[in-house]
DNA sequence: TTGTACGCGTTATCAT
DNA sequence: ATGATAACGCGTACAA
């Protein structure tokens, strides 16, 4: 030990790695990282890391030109020990392609139903659910949702939600649906459209806080009234929402990337026990756009 | 090739790491994660580095036990082939021993002025100069300036354009400055003691966005009028600013990741070649908090 | 305890 | 061109 000081030895990971077929290294995929939501999830999962020693190999997807080769290669070449994914473009055949590389695997808001993947949610239904009932009860009646991509888990369970409102306040409620695929050009777009076409909605519900934010922009860019004219709440309680004053379903970013980290450990230390199915607290905040 | 094919094999990183003493794999250190800014950088460098067939290790320093030991163990473990570096808290001392590693190195927002470091900012200097201009031409004569870290070379020569501008307009003009060390919470905290014991500024220009919109946020919180009773004027073109309607001096931030990429791989092909400083222009943006 | 040899999967070198 | 072989640096198992 004392030679190793003195020397400044450090072994060689890639030596070690061939060695003991181990990396020390979580693959981490995000869809994309350009919203702030992706940015907090990331900032937990790296503070969990750090604290377990563990490196990250990161990577975004939404630039892939085969769909799923950034995940599939990690494991070809044994780059990583496993992975933590937050894609809402997954899809059921990649991830058993994944699953039979027998590495932990977690996924984040999307709830695989797997025994040998985790995931780590935040209470979708609930959360829109709870959208949904606060613009209800604000007395809003002509309702607008922005629905997330088609094939996406959590903005179906959202969706789901808000329908399940709906039913509950029973008739006497308009509630008309556009596909926003959780981006803001595409939320803008579509927003346009039917503006054009049915004129200005009385309460908007956006299922996630980028499209929300970039309507409400254009919104007042346009010299509409929010909330006078149009009430607005999102959902993931980003930190832009808390600038605008966007009232929205908070969900625990931060804790989402922490508690992946640990369930990837958990399935690394003890594979043959059944993977977790972990689901988080959301919470609505009242601010401006809607009965603050 | 066909058996190749047939047999679905992919060479083990590990041992081609080990073989040829490479690991086609770039470290990302950045100081944190949570702000806009970063994320942008990110999205630039994923990009880039994907199209040349690299990978990401990436790390956050914000919550380092020992300054430097994230960049210093990458590199002593051979996990990397060099690295990207985003970091006011970056000294001298560390720099000196990471480029003892002969290993590519590229700085985002600080010019090393060193042979063998490259980097690539953004025009620090002449972006404060034109915001403060624009407040000055405005006809603002009481101005606080929020600044960075003490020891951050971008918050430096920001600061440089602040004073230049205010020279150049000569007397008639008061301008305080307080530190926000480029946090949110620091900068609210440290404006709100401003505010007690010198009342509100005419005008404020923080050195980076995440400070001017928390205090905006807290501001407008406050019932203060924005721009009426206070300007503002942020630094960098996140996001949020936009949402917001935050005046700003917009940089390029994906092409601020993409070029440090180039750099970093130019570095790798000609280590003899004298690195590169590349500088990238800013514009400003005029929104609502200022001259919108 | 200390030492020695082999395997990890690939690349590179050297004969054939 | 083709094929055998020695590194690469570490972990591990076994022998001394």
């Amino acid at each position: 030990m004392d030679v190793i000081k003195k020397l400044g030895y450090t072994p060689n990971a890639a030596a070690r790695n061939l060695s003991r077929s181990k990396t020390d290294t979580i693959g981490v995929v995000f869809h994309q990282m350009s919203s702030g939501f992706f940015a907090q999830v990331m900032a937990g999962i790296d503070k969990a890391a750090r604290e377990n020693r563990y490196h990250i190999l990161c990577a975004f997807t939404h630039l892939e030109a085969e769909p799923g080769k950034t995940c599939t290669s990690m494991f070809d070449e044994m780059r990583i020990d496993g992975m933590i994914i937050l894609d809402p473009a997954l899809n059921k055949p990649l991830l058993n392609d994944l699953k039979s590389y027998r590495k932990p695997i977690v996924l984040i808001q999307c709830d695989s139903h797997d025994r040998d993947i985790s995931s780590i949610n935040v209470q979708n239904r609930r959360g829109a659910h709870a959208a949904v009932a606060h613009l209800l009860n604000l007395g809003y009646k002509d309702l607008l949702v922005v629905r997330g991509p088609a094939g996406a888990q959590d903005a179906q369970l959202r969706l789901e939600g808000c329908e399940q409102a709906l039913k509950e306040k029973g008739p006497g409620v308009t509630c008309r649906y556009i596909d926003g695929h959780y981006d803001p050009q595409d939320a803008v777009e579509a927003f346009r459209k039917y503006r054009a076409k049915h004129g200005l909605p009385r309460a908007l519900f956006a299922l996630n806080d980028a499209m929300a934010l970039a309507i409400l922009k254009d919104l007042r860019t346009d010299g509409v009234k929010v909330p006078e004219q149009v009430a607005i709440v999102g959902f993931d309680g980003v930190d832009s929402a808390d600038y605008v004053g966007l009232t929205t379903i908070e969900t625990p970013m931060t804790a989402l990337g922490e508690g992946a980290v640990r369930l990837f450990l958990k399935r690394l230390e003890a594979p043959d026990q059944p993977a977790e199915h972990i689901q988080l607290e959301t919470r609505l905040v009242v601010r401006n756009t809607c009965g603050g």
